[in-house]
DNA sequence: AAATTTTTGTGATGTAGATCACGTTAGGAA
DNA sequence: TTCCTAACGTGATCTACATCACAAAAATTT
């Protein structure tokens, strides 16, 4: 189960098995049910996300009910509202579990430590960071530029594995269109 | 004119002299006059810019000719077609000046170089992505979620400078509305 | 397998915002 | 000043997409 974790880390920076072991250590572990929340909207939330197995979403939900998908995560992927951890803000956003979840946590003071002590993990993070900054950036421009039919196929060719694991009712929130609409977009 | 640069560090990480000298030697300087372009779509792309004085704005031109803009810069703020910038891609953005400009430049190379050989460099970028990342979460938000006259005004209240120094309708071209709407909005 | 809930499709209608088409005003340049 | 271009406002019309309403199918639970 950690085995993905060091393979994730690897692709950026190698590691000795010493130093993945103490990696290790600062994280804990979870697993939740389908349907559990991992963040609720007011909480305080002390952990960075990594996903080992499942799937989940982060979503804002607005004073009207109306949700709106930010993040889908699956394996191999964090998650966390990065606003509230960061800041160490309440949560704005809802991750719930669209699938039975393990992940494994890590506390902003264990990121920040590992960070400080090892220089190579503040690198890995750094260039984490960097990608999905850059992956918000062509979201942003997808959001101002596209149709929600383009959108549709973007999101399609880029993620396929998506639709075979979400309802497109999830689907159509994270695009930002109306479920009826998508459906009529996808026949 | 490198005062600024300083303190743009500092706010992150504290520098002695020698350090921000050191720093500072793997930056060039770039002076622009309004309408000149930083980036062109098609450009490698070798250098992130810091905004010692102006006002630019980076933007993405579809094949019908429309405009979106991803982002404004001024002082104190960093800009540059990231995407082609890190992956040493193809630029697929125009960075022009609105103002005359003076920027420093930061290659890649050196960039990695700093990060390499300063642990507090790579700390300072790290948090900046962290940062810049979370303020584009945000922006996706209020794209998802709210109106046109929602984002106009959670714009005219973030950044009120910007409504003096840029012209409508390059704001409504950020704000992802045409130039007609937001006349209309804001009256 | 029956019951319940979730997901999906599809028609009818409504609306925010785009597009087109002008005219006016304001800034720069010669 | 005069010329020229960029910026801004505003009416008329159009359209992509939302919303409402209902039904069928699929998945989950009991």
């Amino acid at each position: 189960m950690s085995k993905l974790l060091r393979e994730h880390f690897e692709k950026i920076t190698a590691l000795t098995d010493q130093e993945f072991d103490y990696i290790l250590s600062h994280f804990t572990t979870k697993k939740l049910k389908k349907h559990q929340f991992l963040v609720q909207a007011g909480d305080q939330v002390k952990y960075d996300y990594f996903v080992v197995k499942g799937l989940l979403k982060a979503s804002f939900t607005n004073n009207d009910g109306k949700e709106h998908i930010l993040q889908f995560a699956m394996e191999d992927w964090w998650v966390s509202d990065f606003q509230a951890y960061f800041n160490q803000t309440e949560a704005i956003l809802d991750i719930d579990c669209i699938e039975a979840v393990e992940v494994l946590c890590l506390s902003l003071t264990n990121r920040e430590k590992l960070c400080s002590e090892m220089h190579k993990i503040e690198h890995f993070f750094r260039r984490k960071s960097n990608f999905g900054y850059i992956a918000l950036q062509s979201r942003i421009l997808s959001l101002l530029n596209s149709s929600a039919k383009e959108r549709y196929e973007e999101l399609l060719q880029r993620s396929p594995i998506l639709f075979q694991r979400v309802p497109k009712t999830l689907i159509a929130s994270y695009l930002g269109v109306s479920r009826e609409t998508l459906s009529r977009l996808s026949s």
